[in-house]
DNA sequence: GTCTATATTGAGATAGAC
DNA sequence: GTCTATCTCAATATAGAC
């Protein structure tokens, strides 16, 4: 609601993403936004309801968006690969949420009021899964890729980017998903077809540029 | 040194690894012993000791033994492969120490006493890119492969496995680490070489078994 | 090697004045 | 919306008896 509720709330997502949650106290925080640990309350119930509200703030925005994606149709690989570039776009703008999910789900799970959590992980998987499953039947995709495995190598992979990616760093996001896209599609194994005639047909093939 | 130490030690691992180093109470781990708090510290100097001693030990093993694979040589797939094989036998008979040193690293490593993290991991990033780059330079992986940015990758896919791989579950870790391996090296495009001459020539090609 | 007993510290949270 | 003051609880760790 108010501005003030913001500020606290982002100050707070920064300190659990660095620390960690548990880590990370409510005289931190208030001493973060100026104030004393007691006035927090005046904005938030508890230290827990402000992660719950970091993360579901999030989660929401990003199931909408996911879900946005796969119903503006296209081929398999090129919905995944929005997909793709979605995840990897909030490693970079939400940097912080993305970072206290990946940190503190396990740990939130144990507890009913994160049950949120699982259920925007399964939406999601669902999601994902699908296109993957669509991939394998229009033939873009191995006959014998397994999507539930193959979802969740996806998943990790892009998601804990964040342990590392640093806006300003030496890769750009795009540089980090183009890179990513690349070895999920074709593999890091050279391609002796190159050179070949054009044997391949994708939409939008994602190419490393050069480095240097 | 004791049999009591050790017991007690990898009961706290577990602990560690489930409900996370800061959430766990010394007294708790003293419970789960059949002791009070006080006793624990006749066998550990502290909480944070035992978490200490619960990752440089994996750590001290794991680095010992992907060195010597290494050392062992064979054409860079040959080893690439060999080494993920390795993380992931890691991931099945070591998933504590894997799990706890996925969910603290980031906390842990604010601390000068864990600094030898940062180490293990800068050596590992070493190993690795450099069988990765020796694969560039032979031909046997693509030419604009980024050993850095593949190896984190690599990396992180695999060693965040740990916390979904249930032993017991519906994958062994050997189907999942071919599963792995499969999408590593070829990529997850369907492959229109498929049926036609032997294109490739690459040293015990992992694929997975069919399902059911 | 474990227990009894406790020191010490710091955490989340509350009530009411301003 | 913040401060003052404080409650309450639980945490790590210690000292010395057994």
């Amino acid at each position: 609601m108010t501005e003030r509720r913001e500020e606290i709330l982002s100050l707070a997502a920064d300190m659990f993403a660095e620390r960690g949650f548990g880590s990370t106290t409510v005289r931190e925080i208030a001493d973060g936004a100026g104030i004393l640990s007691g006035s927090l309350y005046h904005h938030f119930d508890s230290k827990e309801s402000m992660i719950e509200e970091i993360l579901s703030t999030f989660l929401d925005e990003f199931a909408a968006k996911a879900q946005a994606v796969v119903e503006e149709g296209g081929d398999p690989p090129e919905v995944l690969q929005k997909l793709v570039t979605l995840a990897f776009a909030a490693v970079a703008e939400d940097a912080t949420a993305v970072a206290v999910m990946q940190n503190e789900v396990g740990f939130l799970l144990q507890f009913p009021r994160f049950a949120f959590l699982r259920k925007r992980a399964d939406e999601a998987e669902h999601l994902w899964v699908g296109v993957l499953e669509s991939g394998v039947k229009s033939g873009a995709f191995r006959r014998d890729l397994e999507p539930r495995l193959a979802y969740r190598f996806i998943r990790d992979a892009i998601w804990i980017t964040v342990r590392w990616y640093r806006p300003g760093g030496r890769r750009t996001i795009d540089e980090i998903r183009d890179s990513y896209l690349a070895m999920l599609l074709d593999g890091i194994t050279a391609d002796r077809r190159r050179g070949g005639p054009a044997a391949r047909a994708r939409p939008s093939p994602p190419r490393r540029r050069r480095r240097g």
